[in-house]
RNA sequence: GGUCCGUUAGCUCAGCUGGAUAGAGCAACUGCCUUCUAAGCAGUAGGUCUCAGGUUCGAAUCCUGAACGGAUCACCA
């Protein structure tokens, strides 16, 4: 395909050799899009060529763009601003490019690089419901890992689910004493929050027991340690690990109960998996690995029988890998799962752990252990950490009840998108189930857009009044334009106007122009999205190309066009341009509606 | 205290492989619907890019230091 920028400079770098004789290297050659006050669409800095010129900037740059002009047929025209030449692009140029992404629907998708990548994301624990971080979490891996497919990889998508360990049997333990034998039917709760109720209950009545020990004489850590109903959870965790029968099958069922919740929500979020692994199937290999690694020196045992590995020559600290009672903890689990997804995958290049940044020691040791243990491939993993969510009113606590669930927000987002479309009342004729798809798809793109569009290294602010908003830097905004788009498309149909670009077609307008100019961004975007991981690159992307889009739409009457090949370039243009709205807000894991 | 991350308009965020007068959206104000979807478009106003040094023809961008905010350094996950 071509490639402006690509063409620019092999003549920028032969038209260098012909003014000057002199060679330059591509590196020099600094182009950059140009600004909005000025002509053209493509920009070279010419403050360094200046050395090799012998020239100043703004006369380097006269002399290469009368050279660019007179011999090449890219070049249409340019002007100079200081030491920045301004490129026009020729318009027969930009119908050539328009008729090549026109003739290949799949436009900024890679060739297959024959590389594997595993994204882990979501890894929720099997004790609480999903929360807004969650969705954070979800809408990130998902979206990163359709980056990178479209970036030419083959990806699998995996989770880790924690299903095991204290969090899970302190819900076992609270729903035990408590429960009375409540179910999710008998209570018409969801299971994920049926057992996160339970796990509050816990809480609480550890609390109290704590508080009275104190009372009692008891120092605070004393009391933390020696609360009866914390010892029960721990007793049970141990139960648990010498699979006693009663234990296990209490643990099947409320698990059973949580993931049936947790399906509910993903399909209502709209991601999934290739892949589930289970804390309970990984962590026997973690502790057998541990204990290997024991065997050949590489870890050490201290005198109370827990189980250890020095990292201070990597300038961490000693870390735990297994209790004296020989139970295994977090990083043991995680050791496993990373080995036995390598047995399970043996094709991957790369582990992307899709996980909050408060995790960052974790991963950094966890990464540092593999490699001790004799795994090359732990060099490639990837923490692909993203900041906290935080509301308005501060930090999410679950003790202090300003967890914002997953559930009722996607909900809420759903309702408003009803209110909205109602309030504007142009879906008549719409079944009820078109209307509900819409509204979901709207509620969706909302908050997956809010959530993406901010770089994942950042933390951010939740603001619930903005994530619903549909005007301005939005993802219904965006969905709109396409909305808009395919009404042209349809109407063309049916007035039998074939969309096509032809070379005969007399000039382009100014906001057509620039459109195109982002147009041939695209693949270079996704390239960049893959590279940093980041769909935020997507999301701004897609952004401005609706809003240069819409500018077009308002200031070009369509169908008054009188000239027949004007027109059907106009469609074929339009048509581009809501196709990579689509392939982009794809990336993003979000639908775009054909009418709203 | 050590390590890591962040700080850009009233608010939320882009821009960061060094380049022009630092950009959007929201909120405020002004225009634009008998014509393809006004969930839109055009415009006005709003900035010491946290601060101080340094490198450079040129710094929001790179380096050093400081301030502020956050995370982390568990026999929690």
């Amino acid at each position: 395909m071509l490639n402006i920028e690509k063409e620019l400079k092999k003549f920028s770098l032969s038209a260098f050799e012909k003014l000057f004789g002199q060679q330059i290297t591509e590196d020099l050659l600094n182009f950059q899009p140009t600004r909005k006050e000025f002509e053209g669409s493509h920009t070279l800095v010419c403050f360094p060529l200046g050395r090799f010129s012998k020239l100043n900037p703004e006369q380097t740059a006269e002399k290469l763009g009368q050279y660019l002009k007179d011999t090449t047929s890219i070049v249409a025209d340019f002007n100079v601003v200081k030491g920045f030449l301004n490129l026009s692009i020729s318009d027969a140029i930009w119908l050539q490019l328009a008729a090549e992404i026109h003739a290949k629907p799949d436009f900024g998708k890679h060739a297959s690089t024959g590389r594997e990548v595993m994204v882990e994301y979501s890894s929720p624990n099997t004790n609480k419901p999903l929360h807004l971080g969650h969705l954070r979490n979800n809408f990130l891996g998902y979206s990163v890992a359709q980056i990178l497919k479209a970036a030419g990889n083959k990806v699998y998508k995996v989770q880790i689910i924690n299903d095991r360990g204290i969090h899970i049997c302190k819900s076992m333990v609270a729903w035990d004493k408590f429960g009375e034998g409540e179910t999710p039917e008998s209570s018409d709760m969801k299971g994920d929050k049926l057992v996160g109720k339970y796990y509050v209950i816990f809480d609480q009545k550890y609390k109290e027991q704590i508080a009275q020990l104190v009372e009692e004489g008891k120092s605070k850590e004393e009391a933390e340690k020696e609360a009866p109903i914390m010892l029960e959870a721990q007793e049970m965790l141990l139960k648990w690990e010498q699979n006693d029968p009663e234990v296990t099958a209490l643990w099947r069922k409320m698990n059973a109960w949580v993931y049936k919740g947790f399906e509910d929500t993903y399909n209502t979020m709209g991601v999934d998996f290739d892949k589930l692994y289970y804390e309970s199937e990984t962590y026997t290999l973690g502790k057998e690995e541990v204990l290997k690694g024991l065997d050949q020196g590489i870890l050490f045992k201290k005198e109370d029988g827990s189980v250890w590995i020095d990292l201070k020559e990597e300038g961490l600290d000693e870390k735990l890998l297994l209790r004296k009672d020989g139970t295994s903890v977090y990083m043991t689990q995680d050791i496993g799962t990373a080995i036995l997804r390598y047995r399970d995958f043996p094709g991957i290049s790369q582990q992307i752990y899709t996980v909050g940044n408060e995790q960052e020691y974790h991963f950094k040791v966890l990464f540092v252990i593999l490699e001790k243990l004799g795994y090359a491939w732990a060099k490639s993993c990837y923490h692909l950490a993203y900041g906290m969510v935080d509301l308005p009113s501060g930090k999410m606590k679950s003790r202090e009840g300003t967890v914002v669930d997953a559930d009722d927000l996607m909900q809420d987002m759903f309702d408003t998108a009803k209110q909205r479309t109602d309030e504007l009342g142009k879906i008549a004729g719409f079944s009820e189930e078109d209307a509900n798809k819409l509204y979901k798809d709207l509620g969706l793109g909302a908050l997956k857009y809010y959530l993406l569009r901010v770089e994942p290294v950042k933390r951010m602010l939740f603001n619930p009044e903005e994530s619903i908003d549909f005007q301005g830097n939005t993802g219904p905004f965006i969905q709109y334009v396409h909305a808009r788009i395919c009404a042209l498309l349809r109407k063309a149909k049916q007035i039998s106007v074939n969309p096509e670009v032809s070379s005969k077609l007399k000039g382009l307008e100014p906001s057509e122009r620039y459109v195109m100019s982002l147009l041939q961004d695209f693949p270079q975007k996704v390239e960049e999205a893959a590279q940093a991981y980041a769909p935020s690159v997507i999301a701004n992307y897609v952004y401005e190309l609706a809003k240069a889009y819409n500018r077009f739409y308002a200031e070009v009457s369509i169908f008054n066009e009188a000239d027949t090949t004007s027109l059907a370039f106009r469609i074929a243009f339009s048509e581009i341009v809501a196709r990579v709205i689509k392939s982009s807000m794809e990336l993003l894991g979000i639908e775009v509606p054909e009418k709203m």
